[in-house]
DNA sequence: GGGAATATTCCC
DNA sequence: GGGAATATTCCC
């Protein structure tokens, strides 16, 4: 501000007058200005109030008389050090462009700007290009409204391209082609010496295209436009640039072209999320909150962005980010397979746990009323054995050795014999809750008296639940392990009896049958079953044993086993490898799994559903940050994903794939070592039918699937207006600021 | 090229000559220039050079005279248009900055340049300095090798201040500070009007400081340098600049200056993710390839990058990557744990299946022993009874209508009785295969017969199998639903008798137990079971009873209901409400679950440490993927991640979040709608212990949590180099290109 | 002092 | 024609 005045103009050749001073200080371009002020350094800098003047609310003209620009610059930027303000004053004096002279070459040439001015008699020179020029003026007044709203303007390089070819001076080097929807440069090199300074900060051709091309103009290959005279051309090679939305006498066009940020402006497949390019910015910056919700699905990310303070993340980040991207979301794809999967085997489970309640209860009941059975029928035949005269002496006297007690806690129907005849090895050390006497489920009748024809077994020892220490209030019986002091025994016994006659039955029965193969039962049993016990053939025998030890009856007598008839090592005692049940061992480690009950399994179920909500809220995150991500690969799409479907599992995850290795197997409900044949059983193997279960049911392998493919083939536009909005909220703001001084 | 004749200037005040002229165009200042060409445009646009000639390799005057300037310019762009090699030369014209003059005001001042002759007088000004000289020079060289390697240049801003400073002539408009560590602009508003267009596009003021910025100089505010006299201040108020490696007398400081990005130059936490600060470049440039593969533990994305295409990323995007970053760690936190939650619910209800079978077990055994049992017993007092000579006979007299035939079906042990009174309605209509006969697990015991006192029940009907076709070959013996013909019904039963005793007796035992109490039985009862059948007190009748129906046994007498004293109700046909066993609808929905196999429960359990594995992967990824994003955050760390853990998991997800609710919960095995109490038994509930089930276990719940914090608190060095291997590998490709026709 | 948009240069 | 680095401007 102080000191103006100008510095002298270094002579030509000063170069080598002062030794400090370096060569390459050469100023050979000496643009030509119209005002000596020596503080306006450079000029055309800034032509930002160039559209404003050819807006709606100028003077035909379109051009500020030197008062008026006077106070243009008066409104200088106020609160700067004086040193910067020269920089703002200067920039301020360059404000104003040249903005009449519009379509030199035509008639119309004051009636452009003011939007119901738009001439008409254009048309004729246009009706045949790219697009019909009402429809593009109606877009451009569009997107001048939206660009005014958010308070910007067109394009600087754009406006000073436009105020070259608004000068009639400079069409011997820069022109309209004669139908206007072009210009042409008709001597490159003059052009960049002479004109291309005057509104830029550079003498570079080069640069100039490069602007050009940032805009979206395209050189034309073969000069159609053949106005040009041979002494135009001189020898050099014109050059012509189009771009669709640059049209002589169209100014309104002007609004449409933006800078299209690095996508290129091809095809509106792969838009900027940035501002839109100027193709198809009208249609693309809509849907301004709509799509934050989507974005957050969860609540925890509904609150505003948080202040982006990071800087520019370089493409090869992103391309990280994509990576991890592509990974994360084919590891999701194959944990919701896995989860929809481990669904429907839970439920499965959970149904075959009803299914073995199911069973076990009717056992139960079953059992329970087979003994109540007994206990009325065997009352009058036992005592008339004469043994004893009432059940309860006839108990004491057949079974010797019994002296368990029978508990309060002793309030089921069904009797535990298992643990009677061996007094088993402790619980297993694995047991959480070792302590006190437990309730035992219906344990394995011993059979260490039955020879049976195929019983591998093992040794029966059920351990005790690791759970509750509350005895069931259920019918099964439970005796303890170790038998607790009742010394009175036949007494208590009979007493026993009547008050569970169930119990006594099954000891009864367990000492007749453990006994009568040796002929040594305590019972009388040929008194009491009658003289009829040899009347049953050996065929019949062998028969019945196969039966009960599950093998086929129909193949008629099978001399290994004799029921009755004194079968080896009746005499010895019982080896324990064939003794127990076969399922103790099982049991012992089964016990360690307490059973969730059936609410506990809703709520697994639950769970389940809620997960796959979950992986799919995901699944849709992953999307959108691949919308989001994609626009900045060239095909829009990322590569690998949208391949092939099939090809999502390939690493290492064929376990998972295969959906009728589950059902091929034999489905034999082998327990390992359950080796009592007769216990097995068929399960039936059919897979469920998938129709609903828990409502919350979803097929998501292929859904999460189906959901995220598209995406990655053509981000949706979602993806691209998700970003949009951050500018569209984000510019207006700064751009207010920004016009706020002009 | 051609038409080299410069313009001419344009007068002053022409600009109201031409009508055209818009006044935008003046042009104020005139740079000073050394050579006439007028195709160098514009002067010191490009000084890369620069340090080159200061390098090791260059006279000690570090100039180049005007031929070798000439081989310089010499040196042009091949393969370009004529056009843009106007540019080109022009910029190739200015690429020779005056490199001598360093340290203008000291006597070193040919010293310098060569590393082993960096002088040593110097360090007399700068050993209070925030540095020691010598360590800055020390990484100086190394920064200097490194940059090399990189073939990139000392930035252009930064040499081109540097000349200034070289410069004697500038001396009255900037110069450096007396200690030599910081330069002085004396008048700005002179300083900016001439010398800073000597070596750039403009004339701002501010433009230069906003490169100082850029570069890390700092405004020292209190003008700690009295050397300068009054009447150099003049009116104006000078400026001085300060960086810690801009310093008199050591051009090799000047490799330390490198432009911070958008990251300000502040401490070492936030570095720019792209060439490293200058303060600490040479601390963070190691680590090149080590981090893929951390970044890459699936393969999939093991390979190269893909070439990065895209363009910038906006921060809005960055922030938006963030948050669904955030999302998706959540979420996947969430998941984790539920799969946890799974894992342990998964593993118990295994454990119960086991349970179930084991018990089933148990009762097949009991069924089996008693009805061996009751073969041996009754053999003989049937036979007593005379109304039959053998056993066959009887069957046939006391169950007239039992017309069951024994099919070759039959080979179990344990006979199912519960469609023999109630011939029940077809089966339930979302039977997958309603067809054919189905076998039956063990059915519930009909009890209509006895008035229970409490057993609330519904109907016995007991589905089909939804699965196989094939009977199971186990132990239970199945019956038809529909009795199929076999008219010679006492030959046959007795045949069956003989050759399947345990189905004759339940069936013995089932008339015996139905009309027991109605007195109708078809068994004489009182002859088979001796007269002792009223020797029960009502007492020991009631609470049979009540053990039967699962009551409490031990409060008395209870009237409601009685055994064998003509029960109210018993000539009324059996109510519906209570004659099946109450678990025949659970039966229906249960049995449409066919049981998995333990290889099925392996094959689950496999999957669930696979899912498990497979989250733990995808946390690693998010965890890297936050690594890179989390520098871009001032704070490094992603809002809201660290701040709790316990705030993870605040939205909606409150239902899995507390652990004790499972075991909260009563644990009775209550299948809904099973009636009969006599079955419930109290489920052990204690938690299972969790170490090491499946091998995999992970309690990751807390793990990834573990995992992810601290990367979020600090980003770790991983993270950021990972990115600056990036530009390593990527920069000297570009740079060698770039260098490659200087 | 610095963020951000635009401009210019360099290079492919 | 366009990617990318650097420069310049504008604004906070």
């Amino acid at each position: 501000m102080s000191s103006p005045n100008p510095r002298k103009r270094p002579a030509q050749g000063s170069a080598a007058a002062a030794s400090a001073m370096p060569q390459h200080q050469q100023q050979t371009y000496y643009p030509p200005t119209s005002t000596p002020d020596p503080l306006n350094g450079w000029n055309g800098s800034n032509v930002n109030s160039f559209m404003e003047n050819s807006g709606n609310n100028l003077s035909p003209y379109g051009m500020l008389s030197p008062p008026a620009q006077a106070q243009y610059n008066a409104s200088g930027t106020p609160g700067t050090t004086p040193s910067t303000a020269l920089a703002r004053r200067g920039n301020n004096n360059q404000l104003v462009v040249t903005s009449h002279n519009f379509n030199t070459q035509q008639n119309d040439v004051w009636s452009y700007g003011d939007e119901s001015l738009v001439p008409q008699q254009n048309s004729n020179n246009t009706g045949e290009e790219h697009d019909n020029i009402e429809v593009l003026e109606e877009r451009a007044q569009r997107a001048k409204r939206e660009s005014q709203a958010k308070r910007k303007q067109i394009p600087p390089f754009v406006q000073k391209l436009n105020s070259f070819l608004e000068e009639s001076k400079n069409t011997e080097l820069i022109r309209w082609s004669e139908k206007g929807d072009s210009f042409i440069v008709l001597d490159e090199d003059e052009f960049a010496k002479t004109l291309i300074p005057e509104l830029f900060k550079h003498n570079n051709y080069a640069s100039f295209v490069r602007q050009l091309n940032m805009y979206g103009f395209h050189k034309k290959v073969g000069l159609s436009d053949n106005s040009m005279k041979a002494s135009e051309r001189k020898n050099k090679s014109p050059s012509e640039y189009y771009n669709p939305y640059f049209r002589r006498g169209h100014p309104n066009l002007l609004w449409l072209i933006n800078k299209p940020k690095s996508g290129n402006a091809k095809k509106k497949s792969s838009k900027r999320p940035d501002e839109g390019d100027g193709d198809s910015d009208e249609d693309g910056v809509v849907l301004d909150e709509s799509v934050n919700q989507t974005f957050t699905p969860q609540a925890p990310s509904t609150r505003a962005l948080p202040a982006p303070e990071s800087g520019p993340l370089q493409k090869k980040d992103l391309a990280l980010v994509r990576d991890q991207m592509q990974n994360l979301q084919q590891q999701q794809a194959a944990i919701a397979m896995q989860i929809t999967r481990l669904q429907g085997q839970h439920r499965q489970l959970a149904g075959q746990a009803k299914l073995f309640q199911d069973m076990h209860n009717r056992h139960e009941n079953s059992i329970n009323a087979i003994l109540t059975f007994l206990a009325n029928v065997f009352r009058k035949p036992l005592e008339e054995q004469g043994v004893v005269n009432n059940v309860n002496d006839l108990f004491a006297g057949i079974i010797p050795n019994l002296n368990m007690p029978l508990g309060q806690q002793q309030q089921g129907s069904v009797v535990d014999l298992s643990d009677w005849e061996q007094q088993q090895p402790p619980q297993s050390a694995a047991m959480s809750t070792p302590a006190k006497s437990r309730p035992r489920l219906l344990p394995s009748f011993p059979q260490q008296g039955v020879p049976l024809k195929r019983s591998p077994s093992a040794s029966a020892t059920p351990p005790p639940y690791a759970g509750s220490q509350q005895p069931p209030m259920g019918t099964v019986t439970e005796l303890f392990d170790q038998p607790t002091d009742a010394a009175n025994t036949p007494t208590y016994l009979g007493q026993n009896f009547q008050s569970n006659p169930q119990e006594g039955m099954m000891r009864i029965m367990q000492d007749v049958n453990t006994n009568a193969g040796k002929g040594n039962s305590s019972v009388d049993l040929p008194n009491l079953g009658a003289n009829a016990s040899n009347s049953m053939t050996d065929d019949q025998r062998n028969r019945m044993l196969s039966l009960i030890s599950g093998a086929q009856s129909n193949n008629g007598s099978s001399p290994t086993a004799t029921y009755n008839n004194h079968p080896q090592g009746s005499a010895s005692p019982p080896v324990p490898a064939s003794t127990g049940s076969a399922i103790s061992p099982i049991l012992r480690s089964a016990a360690a799994f307490p059973p969730p009950n059936v609410q506990e399994m809703a709520r697994t179920q639950e769970e389940i559903d809620q997960l796959q909500k979950l992986q799919e809220e995901q699944s849709q995150h992953i999307d959108q940050l691949q919308n989001m991500l994609g626009p900045y690969s060239p095909s829009g799409k990322i590569p690998g994903i949208d391949d092939s479907n099939t090809s999502y599992f390939d690493e290492g995850m064929d376990f998972f794939l295969d959906p009728n290795a589950f059902h091929n197997e034999t489905n034999d409900f082998d327990f390992g070592n359950a080796t009592n044949d007769a216990v097995n059983f068929d399960p039936l193997t059919e897979p469920l039918p998938t129709h609903d279960f828990g409502g919350g049911g979803l097929n998501e392998g292929s859904r999460i699937m189906e959901t995220n493919t598209p995406s990655h083939k053509s981000p949706s536009p979602n993806g691209t207006e998700e970003i949009l909005r951050d500018d569209l909220t984000d510019s207006p703001g700064r751009a207010h600021k920004r016009q706020r001084k002009g």
